[in-house]
DNA sequence: TGTCAATATGTGAACGATAACATTTGCCGT
DNA sequence: ACGGCAAATGTTATCGTTCACATATTGACA
């Protein structure tokens, strides 16, 4: 019904198979290109009845203008490219559909890529993606390599970093303190009356948000005189499994650990899951807390204690930013705090 | 540290601050910018020594080539368009992790949107996507606009439709059987002993794969000889929250069913915490089955029965047709049925 | 009635790369 | 020694849109 040859082949086909031009609009509407891209870009400097001679023109004929052309001679294109670790994280894919849909409305188009939790993948990406000469940018953590930093330079566009609060953001940071996060939820664990509190962390020595709730963790047990033994905080890939296979281990370590607090909702899940199948109760003999709240932490059973992350919020604010940015008008300051919350359920 | 006025002042930044053209490249190494042109895209048509001073000139100046001017002049654009009904998904997730994956590596960059199931924000984000005169477009299902198929026409790049066989596929369509995955999930169901199975199914009526579960599952019962009464077959948005409220609903119906399965894991998943939360017993007091097979799935206590579904797989092979597509070289057919597994685990 | 400003539209060049064709160079065989 | 051919590089035009500026049209006011 479509396609069956090679794409170029303007002879046979009628005229209306090619794509229109600005410039078939403009005939057909008996003005110049110039005046259709005035009517599609700046309507109120054009007078209504050739206004509409024109939106009739552009109905009949489908036209939709080249972006590509657009960006080139507009030195910039409606592109907005952003990098997250992974797509597969309910938290991560909160802020992807909400920054989506905040672009979007705004005329932007999100260039998704994936990292995999590896500055080497996020240059990589980046510097095929600098190839759309993007209006702005959005990463996850501050951690880049000096190569990347160089692209970023160059390309002269915001940046917002999210996830975390840099000290020395790039340019604009939207995130919340994950150092901050670990250490209130490691003291609500303490005050809700456990002791031997365990730490299972992502296992990425170069992630900003891994060293920092890692840090947290740890200041609050100094804090609390509870020594943290080499098997207590656990470090490991990301993913349910990884969860979940920990909890083995964990049994099994030396001095019995009553509270497991994970740097992830998926690996808590997984955990949550592993402890159940061991036959241990949440939280009678093992308190799980996590860190997220995906949408299934409050339907589990038992329901997840977590750190909830704003993570629509997030998204709304980056997007809102970058295009403050854009026109010029933006003045908060450069890093953006979007608070966190403990979320107290039933496995802690 | 990075812009801090309007992006426009190239008198008092270096010329380093701009970003490197194609002549910076040229006339760094001496050559002309088809040279340079020649040496990034078929390096064996220049010299050795040629070669190595445009590649040293590249790396001095940082250059990434301009896709909209290569776009604009090669008539097609380096961009795959793929939408799909929400990101929220891990089965919907694992293959657009895939795709991108699969065409990045081949030098595509994917522009991502979602549908929220919805033909009208199809349409809505194919008129803007189409901007970029995509090399290809990937799309969920094979229901569209009538005004999306003409602009699909117009744009003469290569179409595949996800997740499902068509009868018509608009081009070529890469999926499995939702009909048969349905039909052979509820004989199984009635093979391991349950008679009342009902099923929960999402409520989007214009949705082929909802229709398509539903006739699979209404013509497996017909064949069993249970009758369908108005209160198995429920219909529902989507998220865990509605797997986990239709629960409430089911225990009071009048004639108690024994087995629920859901058209979605997400669904199953809230079900099965709905279940446990109510005191039901899973699978000794209701049965649960899901659809996709979600990483949690087999983690989940009881484990998840569910219909497995080659996501990756899908992804692989319609970024492979794509590909195909566009060097002229696929002759395949024009449906690919990817297959589906019945994964019997603990809920049923 | 002539001048000025405001409004509406047009003109030509430019954005950065590549396709198609043209030219130069060196080497081969006879 | 010379035609011819292949390999390497250059020239010119072009993609579709917008920018900066130019021109035409209108109405208001002194």
């Amino acid at each position: 019904m479509s396609k069956q040859s090679k794409p170029d082949m303007p002879e046979t086909d009628q005229a209306t198979r090619r794509i229109a031009r600005m410039s078939d609009v403009a005939r057909l509407a008996g003005v110049t290109t110039m005046t259709v891209s005035r009517a599609l870009r700046t309507p109120e400097a054009v007078s209504p009845q050739t206004l509409e001679k024109i939106e009739e023109a552009v109905r009949s004929t489908g036209f939709i203008p080249n972006y590509a052309a657009r960006s080139l001679v507009s030195q910039r294109s409606q592109i907005i490219v952003a990098l997250f670790p992974t797509m597969m994280n309910s938290v991560f894919s909160g802020t992807i559909e909400e920054l989506s849909r905040q672009f979007l409305a705004n005329g932007y188009h999100l260039l998704l890529g994936e990292t995999s939790f590896d500055v080497e993948v996020e240059e990589k990406l980046l510097s095929g993606f600098i190839g759309w000469r993007p209006a702005g940018l959005v990463l996850t953590g501050s951690e880049h390599t000096d190569y990347s930093r160089k692209m970023l330079e160059n390309s002269a566009a915001p940046v917002v970093e999210l996830w975390n609060l840099p000290d020395n953001p790039f340019d604009v940071a939207v995130g919340f303190s994950n150092r901050e996060a670990a250490y209130r939820m490691t003291m609500s664990l303490y005050e809700w009356g456990y002791r031997r509190i365990a730490f299972m962390n992502l296992h990425y020595p170069l992630n900003d948000r891994s060293v920092d709730r890692s840090a947290g963790y740890r200041q609050a047990m100094a804090e609390l005189g509870v020594p943290v033994t080499e098997d207590m905080e656990i470090w490991v890939p990301f993913g349910v499994e990884s969860g979940r296979a920990a909890i083995d281990r964990l049994t099994t370590a030396s001095p019995r650990i009553d509270a497991l607090f994970c740097s992830s909702d998926t690996l808590a899940l997984g955990a949550l899951m592993g402890a159940t199948r061991a036959g241990l109760r949440v939280p009678e003999d093992l308190a799980i807390a996590g860190f997220g709240d995906v949408e299934l932490a409050s339907s589990v059973v038992p329901a997840l204690t977590t750190v909830g992350v704003p993570r629509a919020a997030i998204g709304r604010e980056s997007a809102r930013i970058i295009m403050e940015r854009l026109n010029g008008s933006y003045d908060g300051p450069p890093v953006v705090d979007c608070g966190f919350t403990i979320v107290r359920r039933e496995s802690a």
